[in-house]
RNA sequence: UCCGGCGUAGCUCAACCGGUAGAGCGGGUGGCUGUUAACCACUAGGUUGGGGGUUCGAGUCCCUCCGCCGGAGCCA
């Protein structure tokens, strides 16, 4: 914030406001609403950590402040003086007599105004929706979600591996991905996933994660999808799928936890029912695509076996449960190439997805991966892939090959979820979406 | 790409069976000493997304194009 570069004068932040009762404070900041009546008015100003309001009577303050009320439009940039005051009857239980208020820049006509607006026009105002109090609780909250991300894996001994995002081929051959001109190499691909890359990085690190953003070229259209997203990915030498489940359990479970505890203000904000996201603790219920499937058929769901599950069919396998449900063991056929056979059953391959509860839907998608070079092989060449293109890949499966697992989280998802919004394009500070680019 | 829905004032939306386009907010003007999306009065603001058609008459019905929203496929 402006603290650092303020010249003398008390240090002050509305959110401190407690700390300054009595004392006269400098606030820089934006006018987030006025209001008059007659011989006395009000500025509310946010500066970043908060609100709080300014009041001028007349005869009292400065008849300047009077001067400004008509010049002065909504989100204009100002900077106020006053004394900090306890008042019962403020939302913050404090409020500023007013001494001072200087603009910085008058605002004039903000397109956002206090009512009601749709969401076409308030994305196509992105960069001025993101003042909005809900915008920043829920920025705030992923702000925060990173944060521990990066601290949960730190705590547990991962290794952080920036993978490339500039890649040769494509990761998981059946997606569409966006390409580039890459000199004289031709095209390049803007990765789908990080993993084979972090898949390498186990047999130098053992406990492997990235963060970061991640492209998809697919022409999906729904509240849970976008062109650019940021994904976590972790990779673990020497876990089978249950402790990749019990790893996961366990991250979930933080991530909340410490959401709750630190991020309430912002929670309410966003009015969120916070009863359920209490329940997130392990163990997480565990189901496999087989029962999946019973409880679909049991609801009437028209889902064959061997059918992979859309949004609706989330949906209600998660209403069956309070907290996330891992529904594991899918037919190979609907997984990618990587995923490790179940040793009993050949037809299935020993994975797990993630569903979230409220229907939120997949947020996490995961698996044992392919240890053994032949059968690697005979699966890539099964899904058409080319064994040249994977050379580098196969190589870890010749020079000291272990079991292994990992799983990929959708950010994005994760936030929409833990906000209680109902769309993830509001949980990234500029969505790229399918029909959407600007701003 | 496919299936639905929508497009009316700056914004959010009305307008019955096809019969003179309206409200709230925002803007402007005036009023008000405790407002909380302040309130009250007055006021300006429209090629009803574009084009074509049916009709005495189209915001409304038909065709077409454009834009947006939701869903499907695919996935996190």
């Amino acid at each position: 914030m402006f603290q650092n570069c303020r010249e003398g004068g008390a240090l002050f932040h509305i959110s401190d406001a407690k700390n300054f009762v009595g004392e006269e404070v400098e606030i820089r900041g934006w006018l987030y609403n006025k209001r008059s009546k007659g011989k006395i008015l009000f500025y509310i100003i946010r500066d970043g950590t908060g609100y709080i309001q300014a009041v001028a009577v007349k005869g009292e303050a400065p008849d300047k402040a009077f001067e400004m009320y008509d010049q002065l439009g909504l989100e204009s940039s100002i900077i106020v003086k006053g004394i900090v005051r306890e008042e019962p009857r403020a939302p913050g239980g404090y409020e500023l007599t007013l001494t001072d208020i200087k603009p910085v820049h008058k605002s004039v006509d903000y397109p956002i105004t206090k009512k009601e607006h749709g969401t076409a026009f308030l994305m196509e105002h992105r960069h001025l929706w993101l003042r909005s109090k809900k915008q920043r609780a829920i920025l705030r909250i992923r702000s925060f979600v990173e944060k521990k991300i990066v601290d949960f894996f730190y705590e547990n001994g991962f290794v952080r591996i920036d993978t490339p995002i500039l890649t040769a081929t494509a990761a998981e051959g059946t997606t569409n991905l966006f390409a580039t001109e890459y000199f004289n190499l031709g095209k390049a691909y803007l990765a789908q996933t990080g993993q084979l890359y972090l898949e390498a990085a186990i047999f130098a690190h053992g406990l492997v994660y990235n963060f970061g953003p991640t492209f998809r070229a697919e022409k999906s259209k729904t509240r849970r999808h976008l062109m650019e997203f940021w994904m976590i990915e972790a990779e673990e030498a020497f876990y089978d799928n249950d402790d990749n489940i019990a790893l996961q359990e366990k991250f979930i479970s933080y991530l909340i936890q410490n959401v709750l505890e630190n991020c309430g203000d912002d929670l309410k904000i966003l009015e969120r029912d916070t009863s359920l996201l209490e329940k997130v603790v392990p163990p997480f219920p565990k189901i496999t695509y087989d029962e999946a499937i019973e409880i679909l058929s049991r609801k009437n769901f028209k889902i064959r076996w061997g059918e992979d599950f859309g949004g609706d069919d989330e949906t209600a396998i998660s209403e069956s449960f309070e907290k996330p449900v891992f529904v594991m063991n899918y037919p190979r056929d609907i997984k990618a190439f990587y995923m490790k056979e179940h040793s009993e059953r050949p037809e299935l391959v020993k994975c797990a997805d993630l569903i979230a509860p409220e229907g939120y839907g997949e947020i996490i998608g995961g698996s044992q991966r392919e240890e053994d070079y032949d059968k690697l092989l005979k699966n890539m060449k099964d899904f058409g892939l080319s064994e040249d293109d994977y050379g580098w890949y196969l190589d870890l499966r010749k020079y000291g090959s272990v079991p292994h697992s990992g799983f990929g989280m959708g950010l994005e998802r994760f936030v929409a979820w833990v906000c209680g919004i109902p769309h993830v394009r509001e949980a990234i500070p500029f969505p790229r979406m399918l029909y959407r680019i600007y701003p």
